[in-house]
DNA sequence: ATAATAGTTGACCGTCTAGTCCACTATGTT
DNA sequence: AACATAGTGGACTAGACGGTCAACTATTAT
């Protein structure tokens, strides 16, 4: 019984978007609440703080993301064509938020992260459990190639630590210089950098 | 003549150091001057805005790292050592860094560049200068290594541009996670991208 | 010594911000 | 129909914020 509201989503899309196109410390409650066009006394019949509705919001965002991700890394595709088909991914992504904000902005995570890892910790810490994830679809692949004899990898979970670390240096590169051409390189430099020697799998 | 004053150095220096165990954003002008012990007519006094105290004390702090960067990349040295002394005195930066202020903070570029690089043009633009100098460095490294037949990259300015996403990302992966341990796969990553068969090369 | 000047100080202003409160409204349930 | 209740609106506060200013002070060249 009483009404039902949309208000709750609306305030976590605007939330995503703002911190994503701007930075966490420079959207405030009140840009929130007009870009989803809620009023504060909403925003805070929802949550208490900046800080909960974006982890919130992080892990609904999250959520729909892993979907995808299943997909890419299913365990019926061959390993190698997994962390290729990733790649591919992040760069269609990066490029259909190019032609929407005419911004490459990266990955979310990685930018607040960095921002925030030492302010806030609740917030910090969802975004680590969401690396961790990543990091389980990686780790998981190379140990297949591993098993498959296309890597030779002594240890799978540090050698997807260092892919990953790769992965996020060329995200935040692009978006640093606004180029969405930094990610071409993903996949080479990752095969490079996992040992595979030569790659003829499809390109970008 | 008239007075001769320190508050722009105590400035610069106030800045850099919220900046860098916090975040641009929640720098406010007043804390600014507060960690400086300087009065805010004296801050417009010397700057017209945050903005452009960023950026000077960012060029300052970069004119003193310039000298010992060129000491470990000087040309005299074997090009690979150069890569792995580089390695090394990031990891020494940063357990220093942690030492004192209880946190692994990464690199400065990158966090601030990632924060403000869709907001402050200016910032940004020196930011991607500094980070086009280290660029350098490496490139050049990777440059004289081919050459000695240490190496066989074909386009050096892209493996620099591929093993900078991979430090800088290792460098963003401490911070978020406070850890220091995740530096040490720097440089055997770092030789593994760029296709260094075997390493046997002093560890850190 | 003193005048010119580089730098300092603190009071001040308007605006933005997080957060509160409560009367009000729409909706599902009975 | 009407009641309980989930959600809304908007006015309000206190403090933080960026920025200004004019009076003041220390230094140094002459």
């Amino acid at each position: 019984m009483g009404r039902v509201s949309d208000a709750k989503v609306k305030l976590m899309d605007a939330v995503l978007e703002l911190i994503w196109t701007g930075s966490y410390g420079t959207t405030t409650i009140d840009h929130i609440c007009d870009k989803a066009g809620v009023k504060k006394g909403s925003f805070y019949y929802f949550f208490d703080s900046k800080a909960q509705l974006a982890a919130e919001a992080l892990d609904a965002s999250w959520q729909d993301r892993r979907v995808e991700l299943d997909q890419i890394f299913s365990a019926i595709v061959p390993p190698l064509e997994r962390l290729q088909k990733y790649c591919e991914f992040n760069y269609r992504v990066q490029g259909e938020i190019k032609a929407q904000y005419g911004r490459v902005l990266g990955c979310p995570q990685v930018s607040l992260g960095c921002e925030v890892c030492t302010q806030e910790d609740a917030l910090q810490k969802k975004i680590q459990s969401i690396m961790d994830y990543k990091h389980k679809y990686i780790e998981s692949a190379i140990r297949d190639a591993n098993a498959a004899g296309l890597l030779n990898v002594s240890d799978p979970a540090k050698m997807a630590r260092m892919a990953m670390a790769y992965l996020q240096g060329l995200m935040t590169q692009a978006r640093i210089q606004n180029n969405l051409e930094t990610l071409r390189e993903m996949a080479p430099g990752l095969f490079s950098l996992l040992g595979v020697k030569e790659t003829e799998t499809t390109t970008v």
